[in-house]
DNA sequence: GCAAATTGTTTCGCTTCCGTTTCAGTCTGC
DNA sequence: GCAGACTGAAACGGAAGCGAAACAATTTGC
């Protein structure tokens, strides 16, 4: 792949996505969201705060306003209850589903 | 590409963006940039607005975000003064190819 | 048992963004 | 020449984001 058709490939998937009217996350949100479904359980709020190397009100907020698009739930871990553990939902799992399938279906629609 | 491998990079690249401290530019905000280094100029706010089905106060108050982070540059229009003629800067150009490398090489990182 | 450490949230003042509506400036048609 | 159309920006109230600091709740270490 070369980089002119990886910016055309993003731009073709961005466009799909805002045209559609999909929820206009910012690249942060975008990415806590793809590390909670890509990545292994279990997630905190730190843990995430860590890989990204954001601070954990970064965190905070972008779950309050993914988990209000019920694309995250966030639950106390009775085991230590210090902790709060991030879950994937019926609804995050179709998001990212149908946004891994519209990249696919991008790169196929690219001039080769 | 299979859509779990997509998903893979697309996370990848998000990851490294925010991590170097990238301006976290929404959804949108990328598509408008992309389409205005990808797609051929001259490039107007009704334009931009048609191409991502926004309207124009989106695109004017993404454009002004940009404009401070000297990504992009308005200007009037000479044979047309209602229009403004949206045009690439060094900064944006910059930015876009770096962007367009990072994708390729978190593509080259990529498991097979 | 109790100070210290850890976790996630909240608060502060500020900036940015939203959709909708309104506006100023410019062109077009007749 | 002038009404109407068109373009981009500004105004509005509201929502959401930021970094930094302070906060409650919980666990740990001794």
């Amino acid at each position: 792949m070369r980089p002119s058709q990886a910016l055309r490939l993003w731009q073709q998937v961005l466009l799909s996505q805002v045209r559609e009217g999909a929820p206009d996350l910012t690249m942060r949100q975008t990415a806590i969201l793809l590390t909670i479904y890509l990545d292994p359980p279990p997630h905190t709020v730190r843990g995430l705060a860590a890989r990204l190397n954001v601070t954990k009100p970064v965190i905070t907020r972008a779950l309050d306003t993914m988990g209000a698009l019920k694309l995250v739930s966030r639950h106390r871990d009775e085991l230590d209850k210090r902790n709060v553990l991030i879950r994937r939902t019926v609804e995050g799992a179709l998001f990212v589903e149908r946004f891994g399938d519209g990249i696919v279906a991008r790169a196929h629609e690219l001039p080769i």
